[in-house]
DNA sequence: ATGAACAAGCGTACTTTGCCGAGG
DNA sequence: ACCTCGGCTTTGTACGCTTGTTCA
């Protein structure tokens, strides 16, 4: 089983890769972008859109070796231990180190005031100072190694903290030993630094803080980590979906049931009455416990069982088990709270305290990747919770400083932990992989406030407890309370924090809130044949005891921060989107979705095995009653989505999916027709989304194939912009009254419901009708007068003009050039009838250029070849006569010279030209002739040629015993 | 806590129909 | 004389979307 996740994973995640792929061509695209020019409309070719479409084209094989390695590290990750929660956190870790060299460097200069208490400026500039110091320190130490002189100023601020964090990464910060890390801790050696800090701004100076917007390349990543941790948490619901059908723990689950319970549910069809009573029962026999220690979900599933306590995800599992052990249709439900879509919401944030989006990547309340881990922390492991509001640790100060009290002993206690309880705090995976991720943006004093939030953490968790396990035994609760004590700073701090909780208990149940816990996260749909005459699927949530509370979820959800944006039921190793039945605001949550097309695609084949499994029950078996089953819940999702209640408030209606105002229109919308008017919102009429009309610019319609109709008025006339039309001359707009760009600078705009199909004038007699350029615009096929063809080849048009045929060259586009549009031409549009002639013609000429163009390089290279072999034979001539010294009759060894050379042209140019390149091409092995040496020109006779048939080689020789050896080719 | 209004940063769509010199 | 080809200040602007801030 487990398998077979890991190939479903791999299969998924290839999708996943591949846009990573994508994103790297991105990259790519747009380092050529910078050196290549532009290429007009042709540059839509490299829109990321199109672009991905091209990277969907089923070849796999291009996938890089980096690729498979990731693939192949997701699949054995999730082989080996069956955590693919660690399997997200591996995928996504890699998604952020791959992004984060290149954010560290803009985020840090944000992230390390941020880190410091915010409530204190005066003193988070002093730590960025100590920071800054530290890393020159650093610096500078690096350089003298290098033995070069640093100047302080030469660093930019960026390029500090880089080295810094560089630096900083490696080392241990459990150690804590480190002093030059510690905030508070003032080193010598800072103070004896001669260096001076400018400080931007005074401390307290109320600046604006610069905004800096996340780039698109990091919108890209985040949303690729989006698709991952998605991918992973969809495999994470089947693993645990196809735990539920273990036989074994059905049939263990089943035996507890009492008998009175079982003759309950023997009715035919049920109903919520009768689940009612069972729900209660397995309320009260199963409790919501803190997990302690990794193991596989199976495992975890029996012990669940075994013990009669386990997480909320184990617990709701088990239900699910028992609803199908009882042969009811069930299915496993759970909110995919997946890393945020946006890149801004991974930041830690001091700053906006989170007020909003202020929280980590797993810092998610997906229990199966980091509760479990935080869950951990309070049994005695050591690990330092992510993401704990520091809103909180502000609004208590008694707890602070008694954290700051127990500073110390909880430094020696880690230490001891580390030496003496090595099994029990050793960091996991995911921990270290959250630490990695959240120490990344802290400064060194940060450890102050991450121990403020280990005594956050706990006391959260202990009220989460409280909240989501209220029936557990209190002997469990103080236990889990005994054993979180030990990671903690010190008993009695806790004790005493204790207290402040009681005290202050209702501002914490606040701050539970905020940390994301006891959200609903996992729960059962049960399906009651018994309801709604046609049957209806029914929450189901055991851990809760709560029935039917499917309005309830989301507001429960937002209570505790937790996003409900996919909600998705599990059943068959299938999965399917159930988020409409439990979002009653939709357009909250679309745009923090990911892309429908994808997401539906993903879904697409695991759609099909949950309805398959959830109607293939012995009560429903005729396939008309399953199809009917799917068919009555796809029908009731699709009313929900389109009976939402009209916003309240304004903005919601700027992208909403159903409605619209007329105030939130862009410049090239318009309401046709205006109205029903479906209700108001502060006094503006709601309207329906389907009333909202693109419009365009007679040019712009007309690329599009449709032109408009008769005596057809703008809808709405634009003010073009002073400065672009400073450009023309004011007369010749005035002139065109028709044209788009009206008198006095104006665009004029027309709705699609004024436009037809583009009626152009049609070929006749062989002649193409052309525009008052002379040419015809193919911006697509349709723009194409009828009775003629594109043609679009090179060098075509000589041919239609030798033919004597009527062409019109095609402009396809125009192309941007210093600041200037000129047309891009492809070929010509001639009469179809032409075609078929033209093309021949074009065939021959082609052909006829290419053999004159290859004739053309045989002559060139044939004479190249006749000038290096006469430079040759020059040379060893003039070897010949004046290397030892001899210099007779120079008057006369010029004019033989002058002969046999004129002589050897002779012999070579009355040779066909395939024999002398073919005898020319070769390397000459020239053996000087003994007899001979001095003034002698020597002449290869043609018929005196040796030749080799084996080594393919000739030998040349003169009469005076001097032969040259040439290789054929 | 929420929403409206505004400001600011970033991405992107829209813009739009040579000129001249070298070389063949 | 005519034709072909390639190089030439690698635009500039406005709008929409998103996010943050302030105020009611």
């Amino acid at each position: 089983m487990l398998l077979y996740d890991a190939v479903l994973i791999s299969s998924l995640a290839i999708s996943f890769i591949d846009h990573y792929h994508y994103k790297l061509q991105l990259i790519q695209a747009s380092f050529f972008r910078q050196y290549q020019p532009p290429l007009g409309h042709r540059r839509k070719n490299n829109h990321p859109q199109n672009d991905m479409k091209t990277r969907n084209q089923p070849n796999r094989n291009t996938q890089t070796t980096g690729e498979d390695d990731v693939i192949r590290e997701i699949g054995h990750d999730t082989k080996a231990n069956g955590a693919l929660a660690n399997t997200s956190q591996d995928g996504v870790s890699k998604f952020l180190k791959h992004s984060g060299s290149r954010r560290r460097g803009l985020k840090k200069q944000d992230d390390y005031p941020s880190n410091c208490d915010s409530a204190d400026k005066l003193k988070g500039n002093e730590k960025q100072v100590k920071a800054d110091k530290y890393a020159q320190s650093v610096l500078e130490v690096k350089d003298s190694k290098n033995s070069s002189p640093l100047n302080p100023n030469d660093g930019s601020p960026q390029q500090v903290r880089s080295e810094l964090e560089d630096l900083m990464a490696d080392i241990d910060w459990e150690d804590g030993s480190n002093p030059n890390l510690n905030c508070d801790n003032n080193h010598p050696d800072y103070i004896n630094n001669n260096i001076t800090i400018e400080l931007d701004s005074l401390p307290g100076t109320a600046k604006r803080k610069p905004i800096r917007r996340a780039s698109a390349e990091e919108k890209v990543v985040a949303e690729l980590v989006h698709r991952a941790h998605l991918l992973c948490l969809i495999a994470r619901g089947r693993l645990i979906d196809s735990a539920c059908n273990d036989p074994l723990i059905q049939a263990a689950l089943l035996s507890l049931v009492p008998a009175y319970l079982l003759k309950l549910l023997e009715a035919p069809n049920l109903t919520m009455n009768a689940l009612t009573s069972l729900v209660n029962w397995f309320h009260k026999n199963f409790h919501v416990k803190i997990s302690s220690g990794e193991r596989s979900f199976q495992l975890g599933l029996a012990r669940a069982l075994e013990t009669h306590e386990g997480t909320p995800e184990e617990v709701a599992a088990l239900s699910v088990a028992l609803f199908r052990a009882l042969n009811f249709s069930a299915r496993f439900v759970s909110i995919l709270d997946a890393a945020s879509l946006k890149p801004d919401a991974d930041k830690w944030d001091d700053t906006s305290q989170g007020r909003k989006s202020d929280k980590g990547i797993f810092d998610s309340s997906t229990i199966m990747v980091t509760r479990s881990n935080e869950a951990s922390t309070s049994s005695g492991k050591h690990t330092a919770p992510v993401g704990v509001d520091k809103k909180i640790a502000s609004r208590t100060p008694t707890k602070a400083s008694s954290q700051r009290k127990n500073k110390k002993s909880g430094q020696s206690q880690r230490k001891n932990e580390k030496s003496g309880q090595s099994q029990t705090i050793s960091r996991d995976t995911d921990s270290l992989i959250v630490d990695q991720l959240t120490e990344k943006n802290m400064d060194p004093s940060s450890k102050g406030s991450k121990r403020k939030a280990d005594i956050e953490f706990e006391m959260q968790m202990e009220m989460a407890l409280s909240a989501t396990a209220a029936q557990a035994s209190e002997c469990h609760l103080d236990n889990d309370v005994k054993s979180s004590s030990i990671g903690s700073p010190g008993l009695s701090s806790f004790k005493r924090l204790k207290k402040i909780e009681i005290v202050e208990s209702q501002e914490m149940s606040t701050a539970v809130g905020s940390r994301k816990t006891g959200a609903p996260l996992y729960w059962a749909e049960v399906y009651c044949s018994g309801e709604n005459s046609t049957g209806k699927w029914v929450h189901v949530d055991a851990v809760n005891a709560i029935i039917d509370g499917e309005h309830k979820v989301e507001a429960a959800a937002a209570a505790c921060k937790t996003n409900l944006r996919y909600v998705v039921a599990f059943a068959g190793q299938g999965a399917k989107d159930v988020t409409r039945r439990y979002c009653a605001k939709w357009y909250k949550i679309a745009s923090h979705r990911v892309n429908s097309t994808w997401w539906d695609a993903v879904l697409l084949p695991l759609k099909e095995l949950e309805a398959r499994a959830t109607e293939g029950t012995s009560k429903v078996s005729n396939n008309e009653k399953r199809e009917e089953r799917t068919y009555l819940e796809d029908m009731e999702l699709e009313t929900k989505a389109l009976t939402e209640p009209l916003p309240t408030n304004q903005q919601a209606y700027k992208n909403h999916h159903l409605y619209a105002l007329e105030r939130w229109l862009t410049k090239y919308q318009i309401l046709h027709p205006k109205g029903p008017v479906l209700g108001f919102c502060s006094g503006h009429s709601v309207y329906p989304r389907a009333c909202v009309q693109m419009l365009h610019t007679k040019e712009r319609w007309m690329r599009e194939g449709l032109q408009l109709k008769v005596n057809e008025l703008p809808v709405k006339v634009l003010k073009r912009s002073i400065k672009v039309n400073k450009g023309k001359v004011p007369e010749a707009d005035e002139d065109d009254e028709n044209d788009c760009i009206g008198p006095g600078g104006t665009i004029d705009l027309y709705g699609k419901w004024q436009t037809e199909p583009l009626c152009l004038p049609s070929a006749e007699n062989g002649i193409v009708p052309k525009n008052d350029r002379g040419q015809v615009d193919v911006w697509s096929e349709k723009c194409l007068p009828p009775g003629t063809v594109h043609l679009g080849f090179p060098r075509i048009f000589a041919i239609a003009k030798k033919l004597e045929i009527d062409y019109a060259p095609a402009m396809v586009g125009f192309e941007f050039r210093n600041g200037r549009s000129f047309p891009v031409y492809n070929g010509i549009v001639v009469c179809s009838e032409f075609k078929n002639t033209i093309l021949e013609a074009y065939a021959e000429e082609e052909e006829r250029r290419g053999a004159e163009e290859r004739r053309r390089n045989e002559a060139q290279a044939l004479s190249r070849w006749y000038q290096l072999l006469s430079s040759i034979v020059t040379r060893q001539r003039l070897n010949n006569r004046y290397a030892e010294g001899t210099s007779s009759q120079p008057s006369n060894d010029i004019q033989k010279t002058n002969d046999s050379s004129h002589h050897h042209t002779s012999e070579d140019i009355h040779k066909p030209i395939s024999d002398q390149v073919n005898e020319d091409v070769g390397q000459p092995a020239i053996v000087p002739s003994p007899l001979y040496e001095e003034d002698h020109e020597h002449v290869f006779l043609t018929n005196d040629n040796g030749s080799d048939a084996e080594s393919s080689t000739r030998t040349k020789r003169c009469r005076c015993g001097f032969s040259i050896e040439v290789e054929e080719l």
